[in-house]
DNA sequence: CGGTAATCGAGACGGTACGTCTAGTCTTAAA
DNA sequence: TTTAAGACTAGACGTACCGTCTCGATTACCG
C-alpha cells in the first residue's frame, strides 16, 4: 500500500491558495491590518472561512504570509561605486517599506515576531537573509573595485543601513527624504572606507 | 461661579492611578500586549474599568503609558572619548530595549504609531527627543574635545545608532553582543571623524 | 454595607427581556425552530447576541422560554357536565398545540426534555402542573355535581386526555377532528363514571 | 461490453450497510441525536461519509433508519381477558419506549415528523400501523369473547393507550409504574365495556 | 453644614470579530 | 462504479473583548 506523492483525498485547490493571499493583500492595503476580517477575506477570495483556516492557523498567520510574499528578488544594479550602490539599495528598501501594505503589516509583524519564535524564524529566513544577500553583493562589488581596505562584516552593515531606514519610518515616524538618505549613506561609506569591520 | 483649583466633586484617588499603572505593567510583562484585557487590568488593580477609562481613553493609551513611564532621564556620563561615549550610550539604550516590559511593549508601540498620528506625536515628544538630546550631548562633548572636524547632524547619528539597535533586537530578533555593538560603534566613529554630515 | 435587593452594577434592561422573547416568538412562527438564528433574534430584538446569551445559556433555552411563555391562565368555563367540560378542555389544549409556534417548538422541547433534567423540571413546573390543575378543576366540578362515584386520580386522567391529543398531533401526525375528539371524550367519561381510579 | 445482472461497476459492500447502521445505533445511545455527526458515524463504521450518503439522503434518514429498525413484530399473547391483553400490550410498548436508544431517538423522530411530511408518512407506515394492528388484534379477541358490546374504533383506543404512555415518558418525563399502568388500563377497560365507540 | 458634583465598584450594554463546528457535496486515486 | 480520504461551500454557534452607560453609594468642596 505504497503512497506516491500527495496522499489520498481531494487535493487542495491551488486557485484558492492564490485567491486567499490576493484577497488578504488587497484588504490589507485598503483597510489596514486590524480592520481586515476573516469573513471579508473569505468573501473577497470567493471562498469560505473554513478553507482559509485550513491553510492558516489564525488571522496573524494569514496576514503575515500575505505581506511577506516574495522578498523582492530584484538585485540592485551595479552603479559603479559603493556610495551609489548603497544609495540605490537604500532607496529600494525604503520604497518597499513605504508600500501601503508594508506600512500596515511591518509593525504587526514586529509584534508577532516578539511573541512567536516560529514567526521570528520565518521572518529571518525570508526577509533578513534576503536583505543580507543584497548587502553582501554590494560589498563584493566594492571589494572588487578596491574601494574597501578589508571586507566589512555584512551583519553590521545590514544592521546599520536597514536599521536606520526601519527606525526612521516605523519608530520616528518620518520617512527620510533624499538629503537624509544621502547623509546616512555618506556616513556609512566614510566609515567603511576608513576602517574595516571584522570579516563575518 | 469662579472655580479655584481642581473643580468640584470627589477628587481622583491617586492610589488608583498607581495601582492601574502597576497592574498594566505586570500584565504586560506576564501575558503580552494583546492578551492584556481591560477587565483583567481593572481586577488586578482592584478597581473598575470605569476608573481606568476615566484616566485613559483606550487600551492603547493605558499600555503606552504603562510602558513609557519614565524615559530614563539619566544622561550618559563622560567617558573621555567619542567612541567611549557612544558605546556607553548604545549599551544603555540596548539594556532599556531588552527589559521584559520593553520587549513586549515596543513592538506594540510601533504598531500603534503606525495607526495613530497622535501616538506618533507623543512617542516623538517623549522618546525620540529624549534620545536625540543624549546624542546631542555626546556630540557636543566630542566637538569640544576636537574629535570632530564639523558638527554632524544629530538626527542622522540618532537614526543610525538607534536604528541599528532597534532593528537588531526587534526585527532581526537577535540581541547584539558586545562585539557586534563595538563593530557598530567603530563604524560610526570612523564615519564621523572622517567626514561630517551637514546640519539639518 | 448592606445591599438592598438586586445587587450592584447596571441592572438588566427589562425592555430587552421582552424584545428578545418577542423576537424569538416571531421568528419561531415565521421560519421555524431550526432556521431561527441567534443573530437574527438579536437583530430583530434590536440588541446584540451578548445580551441574549447573558439571559439564556443557549438557543434551546431561548426558544424554550419563548414558546413556554404564559401557560394559558384562562381556566375552562363550567359547561354544566363532565362530558362538556372535558370536551371544552380538550378543544382548548388542542388549539394550543396546533398554534404555529407550538407545532414548531413542542417537538424540540420534547427532545430537550429528554436530554436535560433541568429542562424537564421547568416543563413540569410550567406546563404539566398547569394542565393538571385544569383537569383537577374539571373533576372537582363533576364530583360536586355527583357525576363521579369516587374521585379519580388526576394524573391518570391528565395522562390519558393529554396523551391522546399530543400523540395524535405530534406522533401520528394527524390532528383529530371533532368526531375523533368526541370519541376520546366519550370513552373517558364512560370509564370515569363507571369505575373510579384511586385518589392521588 | 454487455453487463450481466446488476449494472456495471463495483457492487455495494453489504458489510458497510451493517457497519453504518450499527455505528449509528451505538452513537445514538452514547451521545444523543444532535451530538451524532456524520464524520463520527463514518469513522466508527470504518468507512467514509460518501459511503453513508450513498445509502441515506441525510442524517435524519440515517438515524431514523438506525432507530426504527425492526418494529417488534412480536404480537402480544392472548391472556384470556381484555384487561389482561391491554395490560400486556401496554407493558410491552412501555418497555420499547424506555430502551436507551428509544429514549434518544423518539423525541427526535417527533421533531423530524413535525418538519418533514415524508418522515411523517414513513413513521405512520412503519410504526403507527404496526401498533394499530396489535390493538386491533386485542379488540378482536375481546369481541370474540363477548367482552365488548360493540366494536370500538381502533384509532381511538390506540390514541388513548399509546398517547398515555408516550405522554408520560416523553412529555411529563416520569415513567409510569405498575400501579399507574393498571390505572390507565382500568379506566380504558371500564370505558370500552360500558359504551362503544363508533367505527371509523 | 447641607447641597452639588465628580468619584467609586460593579456589571450590563451594543457591536463585532474570532475560531470552531457541522451538513452535505465534490474530487481525487485506488480497487 | 464503489471505496477511503479529505477538501469544498455555506453559515450558525458560542466566546471574547472593547469602550460606553447605568446604577447606588461615597466623598470632597462650596456656599
Amino acid at each position: 500500500m505504497v503512497r506516491t506523492g500527495q496522499g489520498p483525498g481531494r487535493p487542495r485547490d491551488s486557485e484558492i491558495d492564490e485567491a486567499v493571499l490576493g484577497a488578504a493583500r488587497e484588504l490589507l492595503a485598503e483597510v489596514g491590518y486590524a480592520a481586515v476580517t476573516m469573513d471579508a477575506a473569505a468573501a473577497r477570495a470567493g471562498t469560505s472561512k473554513a478553507a482559509i483556516y485550513r491553510r492558516y492557523r489564525s488571522k496573524a498567520e494569514l496576514l503575515f504570509a500575505a505581506a511577506v510574499h516574495s522578498p523582492a528578488p530584484a538585485p540592485t544594479a551595479d552603479t559603479g561605486s559603493l556610495a551609489g550602490d548603497l544609495a540605490a539599495l537604500a532607496r529600494r528598501v525604503l520604497s518597499d517599506m513605504t508600500t501601503p501594505a508594508a506600512r500596515e503589516v511591518a509593525p504587526q509583524v514586529v509584534a508577532e515576531v516578539a511573541r512567536s519564535p516560529e514567526a521570528a524564524r520565518r521572518l529571518r529566513d525570508v526577509f533578513v537573509s534576503g536583505e543580507r544577500a543584497e548587502v553582501d553583493a554590494v560589498l563584493d562589488r566594492a571589494t572588487g573595485r578596491g574601494e574597501l581596505p578589508t571586507r566589512p562584516d555584512v551583519a553590521t552593515v545590514h544592521r546599520v543601513l536597514g536599521g536606520a531606514l526601519f527606525f526612521s519610518v516605523f519608530v520616528i515616524g518620518e520617512e527620510p527624504d533624499e538629503a537624509a538618505l544621502a547623509d546616512v549613506v555618506d556616513l556609512l561609506v566614510a566609515g567603511l572606507t576608513t576602517r574595516s569591520t571584522l570579516p563575518s
